[in-house]
DNA sequence: TACTCACAG
DNA sequence: GGCTGTGAGTA
């Protein structure tokens, strides 16, 4: 007989108890050295080429290749090619001071970060890629950063146990092996209290996992003893199938973590890279927290001081990488971690300030007592799109030593975020409102950071881009001003300067023009007048403007007639067609054959040329096509 | 709401 | 170390 209930097995066809469950299953994906993969992929570069993406002089991602000379992120350009001297340095696209569009720089080239702010978009794009893989392939996915995500693989694998229609992923001896527990279910006698039947005899070489599996000798043989194996080795083939596809689409490779909590998954799939899932089952936990070598401080969040507070409130052994084992051992029970925690904090709070308050004692005892176990359980939650947006860059020198330079700078940060808007906008259907802006300057004068934030407001739906880039500006105008009037006399030369735009409302396409303007919690009736609706019939009557908002745009060169699949790519080509303009008379290309599907020299032209015209180019944003975001509403 | 800080990749 | 992002505390 099983140790699982119906409820169990049940509770996991439910997005809101799945991840709670006593079977539950989640995954854990991650990309390997996520921006060096973006950047072989996108130029076209091999896998064994040794890849590094650089910020600068310094570098941020190394491709598994380039790891094997013993480059890491802690190296510089410099130090990196002393130790290979075939290394493929790829810098981070950017913008050029002055320029509305980010770049791709080409091969062999590094801009100075006195006129360039890096753009970190090809790897957000690439990232929703990812994203939008999983999204199709599972139903409930937290993206957790831009290179990794949660899957709450409930569904599926309930799927898999008891549903007829299963898309062939099965075959016949698996569907045969399920009859009993199928039975039962149709048969309507799974009551939630009931226990499970057996699992299927043999389902271990029925339903072998597919990964890096950890046991509690290397060499035992793995069997399964109930459902809750079964579940997480169906996750583990889920999982698999899923990154074949990722890597079947975008030549990605990731690696995976398969467990029954978010938290072991997470570490699990760190524990082998590259292009490697580990599976966790539930009777090997212990055996993988404690001969991992992990510490405690390699639990999610309990990485940086608080981690730290903990280990030596419980006064874990320092060096040997056994807090885990100490602490799962020294507290077999819940009530003996929380009393002896709120004693020693106590004690210690006399000498030393936590970071957490004594009330919260409790709460973390519980936590960790989890944690050690592996019992630690958090829903996977699908996160907003977007929750805020920011363009920062580090000065040095005198990139910006006065009011006119973050005025400089802050047009190339409206920029970016207006271009990220409209770029994220235009891939997913919806509107994107900010509702507050903020900007924030940092120095070493005074070693601090200060900010400033207000309110936001778009006052009229039918704004175009390049009024939404000027809103910006102007929303950010009074923000640094009046921290230059503050500040003017001490934080110069600014060695920091920031733009962000926060609490974001999405808002789908089939909402009406009363979205766009949530009444503010108080409203003052003049303020209320002031927003005026357009009356929609006079609306499409309208001179046709592009809206900011509008998703229907065209996309075709004005030019040269030229089709894009998106705006991003369009805005590209006539950025070439600038450059190419400059380019005839500065070295004779006339004919724009000459550069068409040749992307480097293309690429390579562009950026030459566009050093050359220096600030002159202007945006390519203007708007002239038509069609109102909006319909009116019956 | 405005501002700061911690944590993470 | 640079560039982002989220969430929580404080007032």
């Amino acid at each position: 007989m099983s140790k699982f209930t119906w409820r169990d097995l049940l509770q996991l066809n439910d997005k809101e108890k799945a991840w709670n469950s006593k079977l539950s299953c989640i995954g854990h994906i991650d990309m390997n050295a996520f921006f060096a993969q973006v950047d072989q992929v996108r130029y076209g570069l091999s896998t064994t080429d040794p890849v590094v993406s650089v910020q600068w002089s310094s570098i941020i991602a190394v491709s598994y290749e380039a790891r094997k000379y013993g480059i890491s992120r802690m190296d510089t350009l410099e130090s990196a090619r002393t130790k290979c001297a075939s290394l493929v340095p790829v810098h981070t696209a950017t913008f050029k001071k002055g320029n509305r569009n980010w770049i791709s720089t080409p091969l062999g080239e590094f801009p100075t970060p006195f006129d360039h702010k890096v753009s970190l978009d090809p790897y957000r794009r690439e990232g929703r890629k990812v994203l939008q893989i999983l999204q199709k392939n599972c139903d409930l996915v937290q993206k957790a950063s831009v290179d990794e995500a949660f899957l709450d693989l409930g569904r599926l694998i309930f799927n898999l146990l008891i549903n007829e229609k299963t898309n062939n992923l099965l075959n016949d001896e698996q569907l045969s092996s399920l009859n009993e527990l199928r039975e039962i279910y149709n048969s309507g006698d799974n009551s939630m209290d009931n226990f499970l039947p057996n699992i299927p005899s043999f389902s271990h070489s029925i339903f072998p996992p597919i990964g890096n599996i950890i046991k509690q000798n290397d060499n035992d043989e793995l069997i399964y003893e109930d459902w809750d194996d079964l579940v997480i080795a169906l996750g583990s083939i889920l999982t698999n199938m899923i990154r074949n596809t990722i890597y079947k689409e975008t030549k990605f490779f990731t690696s995976c973590g398969v467990s029954s909590t978010k938290s072991l998954s997470k570490i699990a799939s760190d524990f082998k890279k590259p292009d490697t899932q580990t599976i966790i089952f539930n009777k090997f936990i212990n055996k993988f927290l404690d001969n991992g070598s992990f510490e405690l401080t390699d639990f999610w969040t309990l990485g940086g001081n608080k981690g730290k507070e903990v280990m030596d409130i419980l006064e874990c052994p320092k060096f040997d990488k056994q807090s885990i084992k100490y602490i799962r051992e020294k507290w077999p029970e819940l009530i003996f971690l929380q009393t002896e925690m709120k004693e020693r904090y106590t004690d210690l709070t006399i000498f030393q300030k936590f970071t957490f308050p004594l009330k919260d004692c409790d709460a973390m005892s519980l936590k960790i007592y989890q944690l050690v176990r592996g019992n630690w359980k958090e829903p996977v939650n699908s996160k907003p799109l977007v929750k805020s947006m920011m363009a920062n860059k580090n000065m040095r020198g005198d990139s910006c030593k006065d009011f006119a330079d973050c005025m400089s700078w802050l047009q190339v940060f409206a920029g970016e975020l207006e271009l990220r808007i409209h770029d994220l906008q235009e891939e997913t259907k919806k509107l994107l409102i900010p509702k507050t802006i903020s900007v924030s300057i940092r120095s070493d004068n005074r070693s601090s950071i200060h900010s400033k934030s207000g309110p936001f407001v778009i006052g009229n739906a039918s704004i175009t881009r390049d009024e939404f880039f000027q809103l910006i500006l102007d929303s950010a105008k009074p923000l640094i001003k009046e921290l230059d009037l503050v500040y003017k006399d001490t934080v110069y030369p600014l060695t920091g300067l920031s733009l962000g735009l926060s609490n974001f409302e999405i808002i789908g396409k089939g909402s009406t023009i009363i979205d766009m303007f949530k009444k503010p919690k108080k409203v003052r009736t003049e303020e209320f007048e002031e927003i005026k609706l357009e009356p929609v019939e006079e609306k499409q009557n309208n001179k046709k403007r592009k809206t900011f908002f509008d998703n229907n745009e065209s996309k075709i060169c004005n030019r040269c007639g030229e089709k894009f699949n998106d705006e991003r790519q369009l805005l590209e080509h006539k950025d070439y067609h600038y450059a190419l303009d400059l380019s005839i008379g500065i070295n004779g290309i006339k004919e724009h054959k000459d550069l068409v599907n040749m992307d480097n020299l293309d690429l390579m032209t562009r950026r030459r040329l566009n050093e050359k015209g220096n600030d002159e180019s202007k945006s390519n944003t203007k708007n002239k096509t038509i069609t109102e975001f909006f319909t009116p509403k019956k």
